[in-house]
DNA sequence: TCCGGTCCTGACATCGATGTCACAGTTTGG
DNA sequence: CCAAACTGTGACATCGATGTCAGGACCGGA
């Protein structure tokens, strides 16, 4: 601490003190292990050539020093220019239908030493286009995009140079890639059909945004199930626009309280399948109003009387994403497909009773 | 196609031929733009001092070819080093729990324009060193973790370099930093004296791992408020390691069918207080033996009983954790403080039954 | 007219790593 | 015993951006 030097100080020590906020880099460690620092960084990515004695100096440097290579450093210099990093745009990192896909995504990544960056879209095309741009300028190796804009298009310069994009849970508008989705439509007819087979004629759709892809495709399953049995839609209620559980909760009392009230609902969304639950217990039309949901709900199973579902495969398509965008990485240029990923009816009570 | 140079091929062609595949840099903005480099970098950043003509044709040259700056080389020569990033390691990130945290996290992150790796933890002490080395790799401007090492003292010369490290849901051993967490002995001692008043004396205790912080404080919490209440804690079943759903339905039925059954169970997460749930239920015993659980269950309202628990804020904790992040990097250099996210007791049924 | 001060602009060094290449010393093969 | 091949190593340019600095154009005031 004490200074050693007379009064013409301006002389810069020749020996770098170590300062403990400073971050050590690979000049710091091969200063401190009497080596270049090409042969650090040969020790640090295991690359051959290096005597054993060397390594060893080099590693007990790095490891006295805590020295954590920057891998965005050496990403500029790198041939292959890859971040290990990839981007994952969900509907909310809230959602367990979003907790299962990340989830997924996860594993396989992890298994490649690659980190994922996530984000929620919250069905605002605004937020979209802000993440995708996030995660453009950090460089992500490949994105796994929920999306709700428009069109996709300003994705195409991105694609033409070769980033891997899969779309996950909705199909994209304007370009042409690998999607992943929900057997959304055949889903939505098999639900129906279940619904049809215990009698039911007059079936109440509660739906979504309709500028949701999903929704869209499930409230066209729907009826066209409805056209395929014959059953005259013009007096069918269908009801979209519903975004949240207590929008769903209102708009199926007021379902049950019209004129002509259902004998059965299909609710074709989670949260709407949950303010549906709801309605139907303050009603006490529980066990007499039959309810098939699209898309499982937690503990769906313990409720009483159970709820039937078509299930999603959340696990399967963030895999399935996370194994393209991977395949493509590894030289896969092949044109994009659409994989569905198919849905599965479970029946437990709320869907198998007869209409009154 | 085809070559229209003869056999000295060997000069560069003048014009630089844009290559659709690759990516582009200022360099190249600036020569479609007529402009140095430096003043793209001026516009791009939004600096002062350009002259509206120079930023309109910038600004033309980014848009056309679809510029994105890259964050990370920016952040190798610029002054604060930060890269707007932030790194997060919960349980896991397909858990209820986790997700709540993690979404108020990214909500605070996103008003800043920070982005979020998330990692699962799986209670696995070696991916949390892989993980943090991960997020150390890539020079995240602060840590959000939650641990199950033995000892964080690994972090100690991060921290002493003036990264921010929040800790999340469990107490870390071994350094002093911010900690968030719930109120974990407070809300136990809180469930057990809601049993004790409803006359319960033979209560049961089903816990997680022993190995982790946050439940040993409940199962002090429980034992403590036994102790208090008189209750010889002797002939109390305390069940420990449970580690999933399945377990705990194990553990529980196993009660159920033992010689003296318990009257009421506390149990102590919420995994374990589904497979509670499930237990009783293929006993028949949940209208029979009261059952109160630590952190909220989905659907916990629509049982039969409702789930009387515990709840804990994780919205509020993933909140406090990012404030703390960012007051830290503004410059708060205050010693680290622990704060407690108080638990709410909500009564729905389960927690409210008397001993038969 | 000259001077000092803004305003705009670009050349250049630099951040922390890796790719290339040159070079010395050691083996190997003929 | 010597050329050829291989091993171990470090100097240097480079990746894509920003910080520094210097310089030219233009302004108003003396």
């Amino acid at each position: 601490m004490t200074s050693m030097s007379g009064p013409e100080d301006w002389v810069a020590s020749p020996v770098d003190v170590v300062d403990p906020r400073a971050r050590p880099t690979m000049k710091n460690v091969a200063a401190l292990a009497g080596v270049g620092v090409k042969t650090v960084s040969r020790v640090i990515n295991g690359e051959p050539n290096v005597s054993p004695a060397t390594i060893a100096r080099v590693r007990a440097a790095a490891e006295s020093l805590d020295f954590h290579p920057d891998l965005h450093a050496g990403n500029l210099r790198r041939a292959d220019g890859r971040s290990s990093t990839l981007g994952l745009l969900v509907g909310s990192v809230g959602n367990p239908f979003s907790g299962a896909m990340h989830r997924a995504v996860e594993d396989a990544a992890n298994a490649r030493g690659v980190a994922v960056f996530a984000s929620s879209l919250d069905d605002d095309p605004d937020r979209e286009e802000v993440a995708v741009s996030a995660f453009l300028r950090r460089r992500v190796d490949g994105l796994i995009l929920t999306t709700v804009s428009k069109s996709q298009s300003y994705l195409l310069p991105e694609l033409r140079r070769g980033t891997p994009v899969v779309f996950v849970d909705r199909e994209p508008a304007g370009v042409e890639a690998d999607v992943v989705v929900s057997d959304n439509a055949a889903g939505a007819a098999a639900a129906t059909r279940h619904l049809l087979s215990y009698g039911h004629r007059r079936i109440a759709f509660l739906g979504d945004r309709a500028d949701i892809q999903t929704a869209q495709e499930r409230r066209r399953g729907f009826l066209e199930e409805l056209g395929r049995a014959g059953v005259a839609t013009a007096d069918i209620p269908v009801i979209t626009g519903l975004h949240d559980e207590d929008a769903a909760n209102r708009a199926l009392i007021a379902l049950l309280e019209s004129e002509h009230p259902p004998t059965a609902v299909f609710s074709s969304q989670n949260l709407i399948t949950i303010g549906a639950v709801r309605g139907l217990r303050e009603r006490g039309a529980h066990h007499t109003v039959a309810l098939v949901g699209f898309d499982d709900v937690p503990l769906a199973d313990l409720l009483e009387p159970g709820v039937t579902v078509v299930a999603q495969n959340p696990h399967e398509i963030g895999r399935l994403a996370a194994a393209r965008i991977f395949a493509r990485l590894d030289g896969d240029r092949s044109a994009g497909r659409t994989y569905v990923v198919p849905t599965e009816l479970i029946t437990r009570g709320s869907g198998e009773m007869r209409p009154k």
